[in-house]
DNA sequence: CCCGAAGAGTTGCGTATTGAAACCATCATG
DNA sequence: CATGATGGTTTCAATACGCAACTCTTCGGG
């Protein structure tokens, strides 16, 4: 029986070949995500996590203490004053397209026809467009026109 | 064309204004979406989910559960005779953006230089370009230059 | 018809993670 | 110096998870 999971905490990935598996092993829990959409929405301090979530308090020190070990978020020194705060770090806003995309799933699968919702949009005010993955020459992609191929193949 | 009509854990959505949230309501956790990584990349039966992604079975039969009841996955006749197979919906192929994004994350940012992974290839076996939001008119989002419009304003 | 193997779970049980609430320490202000 | 805000830590019960053993059904021979 070929035991592929090791789990992330004892520095072990779950299925080291995936780049899929490796960033759900940094983030693929209840809350990591949820966290960083929040930073990405300007908040800094642990009490506005907090408050934005609702997640546990404990959990939400053990969230931020993985986030920052794993290069999402850093602590600084807030430009006002001695107060700390948390800022996405490049490889932590790097996962903006995730969020968009978890995003626009739930906004096409998870509401009822005619519920409200909050929108992203830009600076215009547009909403941003449907993300989908396109090959070179511009078409869409979809499972059952793309494979992965294997490390050793 | 099945909508998700229910339930997280108990009936409610931990923040029911963002799609995000319903979104990680709903496959949020260490082992859903890599069922649904393998439901694209082929796999259709209980043995090779679970041969594939290496969860414990009693896991894997929760996950399959909560999957076909949330609309991610159907349980039908499989052509060849009389065993069932499990098959994605609509609602869970809609998923390859998120799958996508996840991995091109893993790829920038959880691999050594050098180090080899699996690598998700188009029809002529091009790798896929990487997926990020743009504006109507072209231009690349980010965090900073986007902003979510909440439901009341 | 009987046996065995494979698929798909189920059950029991022990460990790990999570969550709610209370508790603690530091600063700033009145 | 009392009060409140920030940023946690501690405690302890409730879930979730992993492992192994067991069940049940369906073939496929012999």
């Amino acid at each position: 029986m070929p035991r592929i999971a090791a789990t992330a905490r004892d520095g072990e990935w779950s299925d080291p070949d995936c780049p899929v598996a490796r960033t759900l092993d940094l983030v693929g829990d209840r809350w990591s995500l949820l966290v960083i959409r929040d930073a990405m929405d300007g908040a800094r301090s642990f009490t506005e996590f907090q408050r934005r979530t609702g997640i546990a308090r404990n959990i939400l020190t053990d969230r931020l203490r993985k986030l920052t070990a794993h290069g999402f978020v850093a602590q600084r020194t807030a430009p006002s004053g001695r107060r700390r705060e948390y800022v996405l770090t490049d490889a932590g806003r790097d996962l903006f397209p995730v969020i968009v995309t978890l995003r626009q799933w739930g906004e096409r699968h998870a509401f009822a026809p005619g519920e409200t919702h909050s929108v992203l949009v830009d600076q215009h005010g547009e909403p941003v467009p449907d993300v989908s993955p396109t090959g070179g020459d511009g078409s869409l992609l979809t499972p059952d026109t793309t494979q992965v191929r294997k490390v050793g193949s």
